[in-house]
DNA sequence: TCTGGGGTCCTAGGACCC
DNA sequence: TCTGGGGTCCTAGGACCC
């Protein structure tokens, strides 16, 4: 049997910029960038009273609390904690760490518990340690597998610690409603109460199953053995290494002006590139998506032969996949994303130049000089059109 | 004032190979 | 005559998470 601990920080955005600036301590606060098409990103907990919560629009946000605090986000400071805080549980606590977001994370802390620590022991401490050595609150949720732990985390927030044992789902776990049920979305959500399957009971209830086997696809079990108690205690330490890097981007106005989206192609792919070397990987499928007027996604991508981290190969693949596919389109996001990628030593590629380039101390002020470079040289050679050239 | 951004996983269909 | 079956990879779209 096993001690599985789920480790959420409360609000952990808000928190990290209340950490940093103290005086908006005790003040509702969101983080939000300022145009007109933000979204809330995270809300401190006095912002939430008055009804924020986070993916809310900010123009409503503001609107139903006229006096909260608009905090730009900082995203890089949000890594150097959530660092901070892995590193602090697995250097005293445990190695056996599945990051599971930038502010969570799954512990494996059954060697930590014994005749006269109980797991409970275990998580105060590692709540107090976080708040006294980062000066951050968290949620700790504890249980036999990591539903469970992660449902428990869930049910006691700011600065909780909750279990939930088997003994205890009936009480604590059943009578949720169905959205609160972990891998349960708003489309499962609607489909299972239009059939009158209303809380984490009613999927645990051994007389739903056929009803269950019907409305879900094969994840039905999943879910059936989850409410009921049964899930995956396994710590997955792969899970640590990126599938894919992506960034996307809002436009402030739906646009068709191909060299205003051309700009912002080439510096998102830049981006992207630049966490991939820094991530000392490479990439086989590029991608191109964007997001229409309609709301719809449109993805289109292209897998090579080989795996690449050439910069302008990148560009030039993620050029060809847009003036192919959606030149003359009106659009209100684009996005690039890298996927299939590997680790550079499993390929066994001996060090080439650029890699003492990338490993300076200041490689990231280097990269933003040679990014505006990039930007520049590319329009001047309009890369995209030699993509075509080249590619064709 | 109108709905972000970074991820993972799954599915279904098609291409291709044996 | 007229069309098997298993396996793998790729692509596009969608559900879900934070």
């Amino acid at each position: 049997m096993k001690y599985i601990a789920h480790i959420d920080m409360d609000c952990f955005f808000a928190s990290v910029e209340e950490l940093l600036n103290p005086k908006l301590k005790n003040k509702p606060i969101i983080v939000a960038g300022r145009n007109k098409r933000s979204v809330v990103s995270s809300a401190n907990y006095l912002a939430r009273k008055d009804g924020v919560k986070a993916a809310m629009p900010l123009f409503m946000a503001t609107k139903i609390c006229p006096k909260v605090i608009v905090v730009l986000p900082h995203f890089y400071k949000y890594e150097e904690y959530s660092e901070k805080f892995i590193n602090l549980i697995e250097k005293k606590f445990s190695k056996m760490v599945e990051h599971l977001s930038i502010d969570e994370c799954f512990v494996d802390i059954t060697n930590l518990v014994n005749k006269n620590t109980s797991p409970i022991d275990v998580c105060n401490n590692i709540q107090r340690q976080i708040k006294q050595h980062i000066g951050l609150p968290c949620s700790i949720g504890i249980a036999n597998n990591k539903f469970l732990a992660k449902m428990a985390s869930d049910l006691k927030k700011p600065m909780g610690i909750t279990t939930l044992w088997n003994s205890e789902i009936k009480n604590k776990l059943w009578p949720l409603p169905i959205h609160n049920m972990l891998w349960i979305g708003k489309r499962t959500a609607q489909l299972l109460v239009e059939n009158n399957i209303k809380t984490i009971g009613d999927i645990a209830n051994e007389n739903n199953k056929d009803l269950l086997k019907n409305l879900l696809d094969k994840n039905w079990e999943t879910h059936y053995l989850h409410a009921n108690g049964i899930g995956d205690d396994q710590i997955d330490l792969s899970i640590n290494i990126p599938k894919s890097i992506s960034q996307s981007e809002t436009f402030l106005n739906d646009t068709n002006d191909f060299n205003e989206i051309k700009i912002k192609l080439i510096e998102l792919t830049n981006n992207v590139i630049w966490t991939l070397k820094q991530q000392k990987m490479l990439v086989k499928t590029i991608s191109v998506q964007i997001k229409t007027i309609d709301f719809k996604l449109h993805n289109k991508s292209f897998t090579l032969q080989n795996y690449i981290d050439d910069k302008e190969d990148i560009l030039l693949y993620a050029g060809k996949i847009f003036s192919d596919n959606f030149t003359n389109k009106t659009i209100r996001l684009i996005g690039v994303t890298l996927s299939n990628l590997i680790e550079k030593h499993k390929l066994n590629i001996n060090s080439e130049l650029f890699d003492d380039y990338w490993n300076q101390s200041n490689a990231k002020n280097k990269e933003f000089t040679t990014l505006v470079e990039s930007i520049n040289d590319s329009l001047n050679a309009d890369l995209i059109s030699i993509a075509k050239d080249k590619l064709t």
